[in-house]
DNA sequence: AACAGATAATTTACCCGTAAAGCATGGGCG
DNA sequence: CGCCCATGCTTTACGGGTAAATTATCTGTT
């Protein structure tokens, strides 16, 4: 959760003519160390790290602040990530299933299922074919959860979204979106 | 590490004509997954998930795969950071401001300069004045193995980025800047 | 039928990060 | 001075994640 590119720079506070701790006048705190680091090898490109620096980082203030509403029905992040890949699929899935549908191991959803059958918010049933495989579904009561759940998630995130317009947004979830299809298409290839 | 909205569709086979494995020709995996929530809650406003989903996931995704470069230098991503910090400000800095570079906790900064410095790649020596905090800076070796890496790191970031070309990169620099200084700015305020 | 090897899930051991408590020190303020 | 609280860092306890080993089951081959 943290990106080649830091924070906060806290040396520079003779650069920042204001006050220097509200961004949204000048640039981010990616900004910041990029311009650090240009000083000390001015020869690099820097490039890249306006791009990937600032979707770490985005990413982490995201998820710090995103789970403020999930905190409050008690669930993890994970969890309701688990949670809502068997609402919106519709049906049931198997662990493994859900491994790939949260991106985790085998190992957490094991951990994270017992858990959540233990708070009566999943059932398990065993496959009749083969024995090998289980069946992961919401009770009434985790899907009212995730129901009860998602309004105030997305309000959430909307607020939180509020200070770019309407278009900018549109243009951000487009240009993710194209980078996310290209990393997920070649990425695995790129295991260099 | 996770997003509300999960990765790919297991259970949708039926509306992926190709294979449902690769991306890129048709839409990302969160693409997908927005479509499933809103078949299942007609009436949501997706339009965030379609942002902070992607962030997030490429987030995911870069981190794994970025770290392949530091991984043959033997440093983790946050060890990375604590070197990169010091090296880029140039000067020594205390435990309590490379917390705040990295955006750690104070004890997770302890933990690494432990090894840090039994792998001599940074010292320590004690304030004079105040002799609470310590000051941290980089050995030459450590400083060796931060400027070794880096052209590796960024050359491996460019690769990554090698899907979008120059003026989308640009483009969306400038969003996620604009987004980060927004939540920079406001998200300690939003703790609703 | 019986074995080899694949596959699904779980268990185990461990790493890493945080939060909270603890320790040492410093800087007022009576 | 001596007390009190703030500050900087470290330690402790714990939760959550992964990789690797483990168990159980299935499938194909002969």
């Amino acid at each position: 959760m943290t990106a080649t590119e830091g924070p906060r720079a806290r040396g520079d506070e003779e650069l920042s003519p204001g006050d220097g701790n509200s961004p949204g006048r000048r640039g981010d705190t990616v900004a910041a160390v990029v311009r650090q680091w240009r000083a000390v090898h001015p020869g690099l490109d820097t490039g890249p790290m306006e791009v990937i620096g600032r979707i770490n980082r985005c990413a982490a203030l995201l998820q710090q602040a995103e789970d403020a509403p999930l905190r409050r029905a008690g669930l993890s992040r994970a969890e309701f990530d688990l949670l809502g890949a068997l609402r919106r699929t519709g049906h049931e899935l198997t662990p493994s299933e859900l491994a790939r549908e949260t991106f985790s191991s085998g190992a957490a959803v094991t951990k994270r299922l017992k858990q959540l059958t233990e708070r009566g918010l999943v059932e398990r049933r065993g496959d009749t074919r083969d024995r090998r495989v289980a069946h992961v579904r919401l009770t009434d009561a985790g899907r009212d959860t995730v129901d009860g759940i998602l309004p105030a998630q997305l309000a959430y995130e909307t607020a939180v979204l509020s200070g770019l317009d309407s278009p900018e947004l549109g243009e951000l979830a487009a240009l993710l979106g194209e980078l996310l299809g290209q990393l997920e298409g070649r990425l695995g290839a790129l295991r260099a």
